[in-house]
RNA sequence: GUGGGUGUAGCUCAGCUGGUAGAGCGCCGCGUUGUGGUCGCGGAUGCCGCGGGUUCAAGUCCCGUCACUCACCCCA
């Protein structure tokens, strides 16, 4: 029901408490792990140059010819909100003379990314990354690193119904190759005028067509891991086994295909099983050319990007209760105007002492206070009336169990911080 | 861009074949003096998405429109 004038632009989730709190867990989840492995954090530009895009991520990709938010400046330069991260990343790296320093360069992100799509559950025009890349380098040990840093992300918030589909798309030498058998097949298949468009634009498209009358025509389709030259074979098989060594389990995927054109080589899409038909909660790979394409010396790189909203989705599809808990250690319940002075004046030493604190406003009556204090979710209530001023005292009730003890005010810090869960573990 | 579904209280929804609106949850208050969560009692809140049409009469039927939603496509 239309209650407001405004409406937020279609497609854009908002997050509010409760649930804003899960999905800054799950934020943090999904970024620790890079930060706990030497990466370093890059805050980039939220648009920047539509060739950019164009460029890097590809003019034939859907998200590039038809999902991006172009504008006009002042200027009459064409800029388009990033649609991705990756091509920003090594933009930046370029024009700041990263790649000029120690390789690989390791940097991790987190923010919004814009695609002009029909939104739909878990499809949104404004959706969440965290992503993270190492450039400069293509040691296989590297990619299975890369990959395992993501799993590792959806560990730590305890998911567990998602699986690792993982392949090599080749590289520039096997690659084209391997496309003209591809073609050749699919013109041996009785394919609709779309599908038939797509194959020529990218023909590893079709090979992960959902439609059943597709798929059938597929089943002897060849497939590029039996196509590999040497070279990508012996560095796939390398993956795998430093995969294997980080202790990750993953499913051979030899049809998967990822919507951006820069991928080369190892390949990997993280999907869930309870989310429907947007099930991709992270996906990514190796890219040979892309720095090259943006202008930088010709470096291989690896990354990849995890949907935070989509995360936050597959958790509470699984029931985890993320980021669950009191906002607040101790609420203080004033009875009465000069006990209201004498907690605020508490309330700004709790603070300023680091404990999660808040009070009850607003001139409520004790009930209501009490509500308040209980909503709050704070494990500790101080209550403090004309009494306990005279006394220099505070009642201090443990919400739990409802026993309450009177305090000094002078000791009251000591006894509120000895009560109030240590930190790291909340 | 292409299809399907839905729009009724803050939330989740009920309202059969047309007769001017209900439940649960939540919210507020009360259960006597300064104590929450349980329980009991009471209360507030709806241009029934919007516009038009049919009708004595429309939440209920028809048309349009907007929004939301699911799927295709694509992707995180």
């Amino acid at each position: 029901m239309r209650v407001t004038e405004f409406q937020a632009p279609k497609g854009v989730p908002e997050y509010f408490p409760p649930r804003s709190a899960a999905f800054l867990a799950v934020r943090e989840a999904l970024a620790y792990p890079a930060e706990h492995a030497g990466y370093g954090y890059i805050e980039l530009p939220v648009f920047e140059d539509t060739a950019l895009f164009v460029r890097g991520v590809g003019e034939s990709t859907d998200v590039v010819s038809k999902e991006m938010y172009t504008f006009l400046d002042r200027g009459e330069r064409s800029l388009s909100l990033r649609p991705e991260g990756t091509a920003g990343v090594m933009r930046s790296i370029v024009e700041n003379r990263l790649d000029k320093g120690v390789l690989p360069v390791k940097l991790w992100y987190a923010g919004p990314f814009f695609r002009a799509e029909r939104p739909q559950h878990g499809r949104y025009r404004q959706l969440q990354q965290v992503g993270l890349e190492a450039v400069g380098g293509d040691d296989p040990a590297l990619d299975a690193e890369v990959i395992a840093l993501a799993d590792e992300g959806f560990k730590r918030l305890g998911l567990r119904q998602y699986r690792l589909d993982l392949t090599s798309l080749g590289c520039a030498q096997c690659r084209p190759a391997y496309r003209h058998v591809l073609t050749a097949f699919l013109d041996t298949c009785d394919l609709d005028d779309a599908t038939r468009q797509r194959a020529t634009v990218n023909p590893l498209r079709v090979l992960d067509d959902k439609r059943d009358e597709v798929q059938r025509q597929l089943g002897d389709a060849p497939l590029m891991v039996d196509h590999l030259c040497s070279s990508c074979q012996e560095h796939y098989d390398a993956v795998r086994g430093f995969l294997s060594d980080a202790g990750v389990e993953w499913v051979e995927a030899p049809r998967l295909v990822r919507g951006l054109d820069y991928y080369t080589r190892t390949t990997f899409e993280f999907t869930h099983e309870l989310l429907g038909a947007q099930s991709g909660i992270g996906g990514g790979g190796r890219y040979d050319g892309l720095m090259a394409s943006v202008g930088g010396s010709d470096l291989s790189g690896i990354g990849f990007g995890l949907g935070t909203d989509r995360t936050l989705l597959a958790c509470e599809a699984e029931g985890l209760d993320v980021g669950a808990g009191a906002r607040v250690d101790v609420f203080i319940v004033p009875i009465g105007e000069a006990p209201r002075h004498e907690a605020v004046r508490l309330l700004t030493r709790l603070r300023q002492a680091g404990v999660r604190a808040d009070m009850a406003y607003g001139g409520r009556g004790v009930k209501g206070s009490m509500k308040a204090a209980d909503r709050s979710g704070a494990p500790t209530v101080v209550i403090i009336g004309e009494d306990e001023v005279a006394s220099r005292t505070a009642q201090v009730k443990n919400m739990i169990d409802g026993t309450q003890v009177a305090v000094a005010l002078d000791s009251l810090l000591d006894e509120v911080q000895h009560r109030a869960p240590q930190e790291g573990t909340s």
